[in-house]
DNA sequence: ACTTGACTATTTGTATACTATTATAAAATC
DNA sequence: GATTTTATAATAGTATACAAATAGTCAAGT
């Protein structure tokens, strides 16, 4: 039987979403290589929507694009993940200024059913209903850019939790700050609620950045230079 | 002579420069249509660089990208630019608080300069010199994606500068504020600049957005729905 | 007369073939 | 033996050809 060609509308957006969730969960690690004609076989098509799935990647900061060699997975260094965080407090509490208003009753519930879902998972998934409780929360301010702005800070950062171990402290003050905001959103009380967020998102930052350059510190302590070359 | 293919490193990313500017000035003006074959012949090449230099505007913006069907140019509607400026109004002042501590003197000479000229040019010039202005200003924060990201906005703002004639008003009170930026940069300031550049950015916004609606009250009523028609 | 359906033309999306560029390795020269 | 040059292989970038999908038009039926 001669296959047919079944050309699942695998359209270069989907490849992109197949591609972003392998990055952010690790799966894919920092300064992999990503050539495009293996990309091709594997997701059975041609270079094209390759070429074009990265492109959109490239654009949201998870992979590297040099003219004329092979795109490689975007390392996950300190700086990144700080500038990252900061651009997220500031523009989630735009966001929820604007969506609380207009948050219902049963959006609150989704938020508060994600969270409670997280606080009983283990760091894989926590790491995604996380975002997910965000963006619940935040969806209703009715702004696609700014949305989609967040959503992508978020893929970003989410990238990071795969990383380090920081479940012990992280999560449990998360959830906390997690509850504290669902109350806030509740009681509709946009200026507190916006604060909370605020440093809900520096907190968690500065929580992530130290475990960052302690790990960092330890990587490359343990072997002096020479031998720690081994290790990759 | 059979022509040599010049193949003048035409890449993807300089017909995209080229159109952008086309876009942002309003030669392109909102709803034309972008037929693929179109601009490969005008930039002489074939539709598989046009393919991905549209790409790149639509995730800018620029324009609109729906499956299967030609590209055309974002609309300016009211709604866009404010959520544009709002976001604005929080990364901006995000930067100029990490570019401050940076800034040299020769940076803030810059901007001065710029803004001086800015003073003597029609709204036209007018509007890439403005951006210019915030641009220089914060590109000391040495934050790459915040900076690629305001600048974004900034593309995206300056189109509706073209659309209305708010010289009058607008341009004498950001000329204002642009020198009282200056003068909290020379003083190294970075609480009273910051918050000098947020409520610039909402001034501005709010000008212009008072300027789109009344146009389009004014578009809008002079003939009933029917005849309206015509006009475009 | 208006709606519905098929057919055609136009345009986007994908694959394959070809070109140019870059990196690696081997050879030659200093 | 080290370094530079050159050749070759591997990979990205581009063009052309082909397939799929959409919109517009004309005809037929109600």
């Amino acid at each position: 039987m001669t296959r047919k060609i079944i050309r699942d509308g695998q359209t270069a957006e989907e490849i992109a979403a197949a591609l972003r969730a392998e990055v952010i969960v690790g799966k894919l690690p920092p300064d992999t290589v990503l050539f495009q004609e293996e990309l091709a076989e594997r997701f059975q098509t041609s270079r094209m929507p390759i070429r074009e799935s990265l492109k959109i990647l490239e654009r949201e900061g998870l992979v590297l694009l040099p003219a004329n060699r092979s795109a490689v997975v975007a390392p996950l260094d300190v700086e990144s993940f700080v500038e990252i965080n900061e651009m997220r407090a500031v523009a989630e509490p735009l966001a929820l200024r604007h969506a609380i208003p207009e948050l219902t009753n049963r959006q609150i519930a989704q938020a508060e059913a994600i969270q409670e879902e997280a606080e009983r998972s283990d760091i894989a998934r926590f790491a995604a209903l996380n975002r997910a409780f965000h963006m619940t929360l935040l969806e209703p301010c009715a702004r696609p850019r700014l949305l989609s702005h967040i959503a992508s800070l978020n893929d970003l950062s989410q990238r990071y939790f795969h990383t380090v171990a920081v479940e012990l402290e992280y999560s449990a003050r998360s959830h906390d700050e997690h509850r504290s905001l669902i109350a806030a959103c509740v009681a509709r009380d946009r200026v507190a609620a916006c604060m909370i967020l605020q440093e809900h998102i520096e907190a968690a930052s500065q929580l992530m950045e130290d475990a960052l350059r302690a790990k960092r510190a330890a990587t490359l302590r343990p072997r002096t230079g020479d031998t720690a070359r081994f290790a990759r």
